[in-house]
DNA sequence: GCTAGTTTCCTAGCACCGCTAGGCTAGGCT
DNA sequence: AGCCTAGCCTAGCGGTGCTAGGAAACTAGC
């Protein structure tokens, strides 16, 4: 049974290193420098190793990859709302939002640039998927999801824009006040953006 | 000179099938199915023809065709602004902005989604890559700019997030609604969100 | 201790990728 | 006629994701 037990737990080590290796070769240099050989070698096995744990291969790898970037994603969006809507709240959940985007680049992309099978309307969506757009939605005061859906598109698209030098990088907190005054509720402290 | 006239329009014509082979297969089945074998066969050539064409091989390629791109985008964002700022115009602009990453999926990745060396802040920038943004910024009645690139993030990450289904498809023009209604001007029709 | 069966892992190979070196052929020039 | 150049292709490099099949090690029953 301890037998078991140690059988299950080095598999389990073995899992946790893969994705591991995975997550931070990816944010160092990109989905594309994640092969299965260098992955592999990474863990000290050879590549048909990996496909006992991934049957699916590297596209299983960067799906397992992206559902903890969802939990991670919505745990510091979390953890950066305050008490209540206001733009001070927007700000900081809008700074968490972007800071994990920025840390984690291939997490991210994986989490969002890849089709991803598994439903994401708001229906049939998993639990963890759906604690990041919920945050938001607290955040901006919105019940609806459409206010939600434009505002994490504008987050989204910050972000992105942001990473391939398509907006002005010395311009970032001006953009978050922006964006924040934007989407500020309308009973909040003001709706009008600064200057 | 005939002769040597005719040899370049036969160049220049290759040239072009290369470029309309690679957007009419990437937009249809994405960049990864685009690759320099199929695209030699589909010009009736072998590889290394490509290499003569575009010595940078496949991302000079994608390149030319972004390039052309935002040429295309600059274009029909103007076609779709109105005389002036306002609440319409910007519905509007957005909807053609939007309509062409739809229809252009992969064209719009290569604009975009790539780091693209080619400088982006506003002051070496390209005016073809400029042109785009200008009008955004026109919808918008922006002139710092700040307010046009949080107003473009918002259109790309809708884009992209409706793409990748991570949106309510069926919530498209509400969104788009609700994105004029909080970029749209101080002076304008209205500056609260709709409902 | 010995054998049979299972689990675990590696070697070797597939088809495909982007890319390139080198040779063959056809045409213009001297 | 002979040479030179441009244009194109054949063949091949190293790398990719992925998989079939066999070797080795470990477990269980006697």
């Amino acid at each position: 049974m301890a037998e078991r037990t140690s059988r299950r737990q080095r598999v389990d080590e073995r899992h946790r290193r893969i994705l591991d290796a995975a997550r931070e070769r990816a944010d160092a240099d990109g989905w594309a420098a994640v092969t299965t050989r260098r992955l592999a070698d990474a863990i000290g096995y050879t590549q048909p190793v990996l496909y006992s744990h991934f049957p699916g291969g590297k596209a299983e790898i960067m799906l397992a990859v992206a559902l903890e970037g969802f939990v991670e994603l919505a745990r510091r969006c979390r953890a950066a709302l305050g008490p209540g809507p206001g733009r001070a709240a927007i700000e900081a959940v809008a700074a968490a939002y972007l800071d994990f985007g920025r840390e984690h680049p291939a997490v991210y992309e994986a989490m969002f640039s890849e089709p991803l099978d598994t439903p994401f309307g708001q229906d049939g969506t998993r639990p963890e998927l759906r604690a990041g757009f919920d945050t938001l939605a607290e955040a901006i005061g919105d019940d609806d999801g459409t206010a939600t859906e434009v505002f994490w598109s504008a987050l989204h698209g910050l972000g992105l824009l942001e990473r391939t030098g398509r907006v002005r990088p010395e311009h970032r907190a001006e953009r978050v006040a922006e964006l924040a005054a934007r989407f500020a509720p309308p009973s909040g402290t003001g709706t009008r953006p600064p200057d």
